[in-house]
This record gives structure tokens, C-alpha cells and sequence, in this order.
DNA sequence: TCTTTCTTTGTAATATTATAACATATTTTA
DNA sequence: TAAAATATGTTATAATATTACAAAGAAAGA
């Protein structure tokens, strides 16, 4: 599977990225306000997790308002509809790389160069939907983040 | 598997991790000093994830002192040690329930009740690891936590 | 169209979580 | 016991996130 730990057409992967959001926004109804675009395409552009004041940082640049709400409701918005996640672990933000699918991601974080790779996982099998079931829990969402070594940063020097 | 959504002898098993985590200091030649010790008990007696503001104010009650850095030293030595877990989804902590079994915890969070079952899950298999190995990255450590309704939320009351 | 309803934005203030830095004290080791 | 390592005391501040309320804009119904 590509993880993203590889060279691609970026450029490509963001007006992309922008035009499928736009377009589920449309169909869903919901209105996708230029700070909002803005922030996705600052997280497809950074292809790595931003803090929320790192966005608000680059929202003062571009000409936004920038109280931290402004960053926030972003997020949530996009977050909610499942445009970006939320890396619990560093406390930020990405751009979800299966834009469109329905799906419950998993991330590989590289704790030497920050990258972050998104995969999915089947939700409904595994070793801890097994113990769930087995317990009568009711798994919503699952939060799966595994940190360590990408294979750039494996390769490219000693640690 | 026994998860904790149940009725238990508490006291014992606050006094039992207490001894383990005691015996272990020994065995590697840490100190289990008081405010340590202490921060494991209000952990394990809470039997829920607690934040570190939290600690602090029993902390106080208790006649410790009182500012951030000793309940995050605190916090730190019991998690680099294993007798406790961040859960990074509530920025909180838990005591750990397999003291001193070498272990990759997973963790069901009621979002009903707040409590927070710990279990274990193999980290050198399953879909994840998959993936990690044939991208080529390293996993070293894994966040795994399932957000949802336990079976006493789930039986107890209509959501 | 109007008007009212819902959604979004602007803004100030503040809450929550966490760390840096440095002095002092205590414990362990040689 | 001196030196080194570890742990604590303390102040200050950094980083992350939310509340609350007013104003503006968009969508929906009459």
C-alpha cells in the first residue's frame, strides 16, 4: 500500500484533495467557507500533522483572522466530516489521504522527521474488536497510532 | 478476559499494585519515593483516567506540594516504568492493570461513564504491523485507544 | 421579497495541559 | 566523606483548547 513515505505529484495531491471536499460539500450541503478551504489546503500542503497555532500562524500570513476559535472551528469542521484527522499523540492535525472513503484510519508516526503515514484498518475485526465483542463494549471510533522509524529516515542515516 | 467493567476486591488490588510496583523499584534499583507511591495509589483507587490537575489537587489535599512538576515527574517515572499509561485521546493517566508483564496496552474508553478498560494486544502482528512492515517502517510504540459505550453504560440506561 | 431561522464569523477572555530553568536537597557510589 | 547521580522545590511561562456572546451572512419558508 502507498503510505505517502515517497515523492509524488504534490501539487496535483492538493488541488485534488480541494476539489473532492468541495465536491462532498456540495452534495452534503454544507457550506466550505474560505477559511475552512484554506485550512485543508494548508494540511495537504504541509503533508504533515500542524499544530492548531501553527495554522493560525499561517492564517495571520494569508490575511485571516487568527483567534485561536478561528483555527478550531476549522478543524472541526473539517475533522467532523472527515477531511482531516486528529493525531491524539502530537496534539495536531492532517489532511486525510482517503478523502471521500469511509473508513477509520491508522497512522505511522516518524518520530525522527514528524512524517505521518495514514492507513486504514478494518474496525469490525482484530484482535481488540475480539475483546471488545467478548466484554459487550461498543466500539465507536478507535484511535491508532503507531510511533517510530519511517523507512526514509531508516535509510538515510544512523540514528 | 477480565476488562474491569465489573465489581472487584479494590482494596486489594490497590494494595497489590502498590507491593508489585514497590518490588520492582527494588529489583531495579529505583526509588519508589512517597510522592511516587502516593500518585500510584490515588491511580489505581480512582481505577479511571485521571488528569495531572487532578493528581496535583489530591496531591495538595494530601500535604505533598503541589506545583505541575511534581505530579508530571511523578507521572513520568510511573509511566516510563510501565505502572501507569497516558491515554492520549484524554490527556489523562491510569494506573496500569498488568503490572510488570512486559506489555502493548489498548484501552476502551466509556464516553458514557469515563471508565477505561486496559488490555493487551500483540504488536508484532495483525493489520497494522502488517502494513508497517511492508512499508518498511519501524513500529515502536503503539497508541491504541477505542472510544465508545461499555457494557454497563450500554445495559444501565437508554444513551 | 421579506423575514426569520440557521449557520458562520469576530473577538475577548480564560481554562487546561505541560515544560523550562535553576536552585536545593537527598541518595548512591567510589 | 567527597563526588556524582538522582530527586525535589519553586517560579515562571509555553502550548493547547474552550466559553461566551455579539455581529454578519446564507438558506428556507411565507
Amino acid at each position: 500500500m502507498n503510505l505517502g513515505f515517497h515523492k509524488h505529484d504534490h501539487a496535483a495531491c492538493i488541488s485534488e484533495g480541494v476539489a473532492r471536499a468541495d465536491a462532498l460539500c456540495v452534495a452534503e450541503g454544507v457550506q466550505f467557507t474560505p477559511v475552512r478551504k484554506r485550512v485543508l489546503e494548508l494540511l495537504l500542503q504541509a503533508h504533515r500533522a500542524m499544530g492548531a497555532y501553527q495554522i493560525l500562524d499561517q492564517l495571520r500570513e494569508d490575511g485571516f483572522k487568527h483567534q485561536p476559535p478561528v483555527a478550531y472551528r476549522a478543524l472541526d469542521f473539517l475533522v467532523a466530516r472527515g477531511f482531516a484527522h486528529k493525531i491524539e499523540k502530537l496534539n495536531a492535525f492532517i489532511a486525510c489521504a482517503h478523502l471521500g472513503l469511509h473508513h477509520s484510519p491508522a497512522f505511522l508516526i516518524c518520530r525522527r522527521c514528524a512524517s505521518v503515514a495514514e492507513t486504514r484498518v478494518d474496525e469490525t475485526s482484530g484482535p481488540l474488536s475480539d475483546v471488545a465483542n467478548s466484554a459487550g463494549f461498543v466500539i465507536e471510533k478507535a484511535v491508532i497510532e503507531a510511533e517510530g522509524i519511517c523507512p526514509n529516515c531508516l535509510t538515510d542515516q544512523p540514528e
